[in-house]
DNA sequence: GTATCAAATGCAAATGGTTTGCATTTGAGT
DNA sequence: ACTCAAATGCAAACCATTTGCATTTGATAC
């Protein structure tokens, strides 16, 4: 819990009960959250958690980009990781929902190529790749 | 509309007004709608439109693979597209919202390298490209 | 420690995009 | 024209997210 801490106090953002226990849901989960996911962890543990409270504080977590929301390809709902500081893409599981990052990307030739030829300045992208996971191969 | 009948007879779809002017709206956007902008692009014309139909409509028509619903970063309502045939990935302007399509995909390789690497079963991948269109460069 | 005050929270109500129930209309085949 | 499933309009329901407001809490100053 150290670490989330002075996380927040780097961020200049209180350090409260919500924000710590959201931090270290994230950092321990193996793919995606939806606020309602993070919300069902922890309201047996926080008496008198809001979900709002959970909306509010990842609201905040983003904007000092200590997490980053992720708009998923038939999903309504928006999903939430820990900040990564490199440049990365995902593999995401089908099946179980487990999420691996890849470091390695494969874009920015290809951007600065589509880039020339249609006069258009990429500025970002996005790029995930859906599957199944080894566990989920059976 | 020609065109547009037969569609919808080949999927088995009733040729319905509502139907026509939804494929026809989509085949002359330069961009994405969502089911709200073809509702107001459409009411004037049709009397007693109702945005219900919109959506039931759009629901048919993706289901018969004449449309694709894409979920974009940072924005939460649906947006369609008339379906294309060939595989590709969007050149999306994030000042005027023109879509640029790019038949090019230089995922295929890497997909293969990445999953073999993480044991992953890859069958599919969305990437997008954000930036600024020609027009909107000044 | 205690006082202070903006920031954070809980709760309930409001929102906004999307879906659904139901009575009525319409398209396609007979 | 006749029939019947499918499509539609309208209102109400739904669900994820946001917001208003009264209360609590964390950080800083004494
Ligand atoms: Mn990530
Ligand atoms: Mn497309
Ligand atoms: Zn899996
Ligand atoms: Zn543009």
């Amino acid at each position: 819990m150290k670490t989330y801490k002075r996380w927040l106090q780097n961020a200049n953002l209180k350090v409260t009960p919500a924000r710590l226990n959201i931090l270290y849901t994230l950092d321990h989960a193996n793919g995606f959250l939806t606020a309602e996911d993070i919300y069902n962890e922890l309201k047996p543990t926080i008496e008198h958690l809001s979900l709002s409270t959970i909306y509010r504080s990842l609201e905040q977590l983003e904007k000092v980009h200590l997490i980053e929301s992720v708009s998923l390809e038939n999903k309504k709902e928006a999903q939430y990781e820990l900040a990564h500081s490199k440049h990365a893409h995902h593999l995401i599981c089908l099946t179980c929902g487990k999420v691996i990052h890849i470091h390695d990307c494969p874009i920015h030739d290809f951007a600065k190529a589509v880039s020339s030829q249609h006069h258009f300045k990429v500025t970002s992208h996005t790029l995930d790749l859906y599957g199944y996971c080894e566990a989920c191969q059976t």
